[in-house]
DNA sequence: CTGAAAGCGCTTACAG
DNA sequence: CTGAAAGCGCTTACAG
């Protein structure tokens, strides 16, 4: 690196205290003209950068938000994080990020790591309903919000998608579309995304006045490959579902894997959906009925809430954002044929 | 925030002076084993952090990387982010990042945006052939690695991968299927990818004793709105080629919609190629022949070298790296089927 | 509108 | 093995 100067050099070559560059470089409007602008020509002469750790560490603020995501190269959570960073940039604030690949070991390392970095706030996006590492943050007073899930406990800010009517709203379509026989393939009953979408889908049965039957509810991860295994189960039931409602995109996916494989067409055999509307989700080899969600507008306004916090210290009360979903209807499923 | 210790209250605590607590968080080996554990206990009474701010103040350093690149949400890079967190983490650093939509202005907006949260080295993994902002970095000798795309000048660390290779494997690999007419749609050429997959392509034909023929090469942005345009051209021709070798998995994506659109059938009446072996191309509607790249591990080089390059200073003489793709054949194209 | 003083919480370098 | 001194480069708070 070249050498550094100082906010000192930069006084002496302008002739004037290190404290009128410190206000120069703050846009502080007490001071005059001529002398800002003697101050920026010796800042333009020396090339002068201040020191962003001297300044963070005297002003105790880093400027630096921690991003705690399931797993960064998820495409789903890789969309979040675009919004929270251009948000972010927009205040000028930097983002850090860890990826925890969902382990709770691994969201506490990443506290961990971030509390010595020196974030000045945090955004989880991947939080279990219990996750004691978030919870000891909450309870210190530390910035925090949470995206896309929630934890169990009730007293902080969070922006999610309504899950439960994004379920809901998906479980009737299909209702409507003649199918009496709707499995549901869930995510993980211990994430919020996951509970909520599988209580809509309930509340939707009840709604519909069709029994809830065990056989045709089965919970296990967010992947291809708990789709692919569940889809065998399910498809192998004597008394086979006629429509699969999937807990998101990807778990689809694996049933189409599953119905290739044992020869179920989609639509034609089999009406399926998914959620999330993962980009390209329209151009699967069968293109995916699903819920969309607002992914980037959720990283936005998780930022906007976290700033505000950090800035105003206000935690009196607790920003709870819920964003709406939207069905997008495509050709994985479609009225079922009245054939007897 | 709860309120902070400081390394003083846990001195007085201790009975000792700040020194030796300082000493035993850096873990120094000259602390006489009693001490030592008078040390942590009062630091875990406290429940102690040291100041991470004031840490990297006094040090110099803040376990900052950079990472500059084109789209966080994009897959490709997603993953080469997820390849330098990892690796980072393993060396307490944290990543921070900035996306720059392939735009220079925004690369300089991120590099001064970095410099001034006090980052301790540069990833960029989206240069342009010429970078005005990351070459000055490399004039002053601020640590900077770049990943997947080079610059035109020539002594700095990068870490890519052979796009010469992959796209002349490919391109001999459709001659090879029997294909003669076999046009390209490149990326950009101010890209360093784009260009040698030229480069890659044109050898190929020269090898294998074909003509170059203009009408055959388009060059553009490398997403999927450019290979539907370009592939609507192409298509269009009176002597429309057999196979198009696509620069790309996204381009490829775009012929494909090309191809549905004007009733071409891939691979029955074009064979097609992409380069990246993008997450589930090997699930698009049509299965894609294309390139692999080590794109996780890319990313994780090129924070080896980086913090090598920030710790040692060791500026003399610049890594380069070039890992080699592998071909990787699925549906998209097969022999071609001799018919007259 | 400008400056001299004190301090942010650590570490480095030296003394013992 | 332990401690007193000085300093990293800024900003905050006060004085003029």
């Amino acid at each position: 690196m070249k050498k550094k100067y100082t906010i000192r050099d930069v006084a002496k070559t302008a002739g004037v205290s290190h404290m009128t560059v410190s206000r120069v470089l703050n846009d502080d409007s007490l001071v005059r003209e001529s002398t800002r602008e003697k101050v920026l020509k010796a800042i333009a002469d020396l090339d002068y950068e201040p020191d962003a750790r001297a300044r963070a560490f005297a002003t105790q603020k880093s400027q630096l938000i921690g991003l705690v995501v399931s797993d960064i190269s998820n495409p789903f959570y890789a969309e979040i994080s675009r919004g929270i960073e251009d948000k972010a940039f927009e205040h000028g604030y930097s983002v850090i990020f860890c990826s925890t690949d969902e382990l709770c070991h691994r969201t506490e390392a990443c506290v961990k790591h971030m509390l010595r970095t020196g974030v000045d706030g945090f955004i989880f996006t991947s939080v279990h309903l219990k996750e004691p590492a978030v919870e000891k943050l909450i309870a210190d007073n530390v910035p925090v919000v949470l995206v896309n899930r929630k934890l169990k406990s009730s007293n902080y800010h969070y922006v999610v998608c309504n899950n439960f009517k994004g379920a809901y709203d998906i479980t009737r379509y299909l209702f409507n579309l003649g199918y009496r026989k709707i499995a549901m393939i869930s995510g993980s009953p211990n994430l919020s995304t996951g509970l909520d979408r599988l209580k809509g889908y309930r509340q939707a049965l009840e709604d519909s006045g069709l029994p809830e039957r065990p056989e045709y509810i089965i919970q296990g991860p967010f992947t291809r490959d708990a789709g692919y295994a569940a889809a065998k189960k399910l498809l192998a039931l004597k008394d086979r579902p006629e429509a699969i409602f999937s807990g998101n995109d990807y778990i689809a996916m694996g049933v189409m894997d599953a119905a290739e494989e044992m020869g179920v067409s989609i639509p034609e055999d089999l009406a399926l959906t998914g959620f999330d509307n993962t980009k390209n989700s329209a151009r699967w080899s069968t293109k995916l009925t699903t819920v969309s969600q607002e992914i980037y507008e959720m990283g936005n306004l998780a930022v906007q809430i976290l700033i505000d916090t950090i800035d105003r210290k206000n935690l009196d009360y607790a920003h709870k954002v819920v964003l709406n979903p939207k069905l997008i209807v495509r050709e994985s499923c479609r009225a079922k044929p009245r054939k007897e």
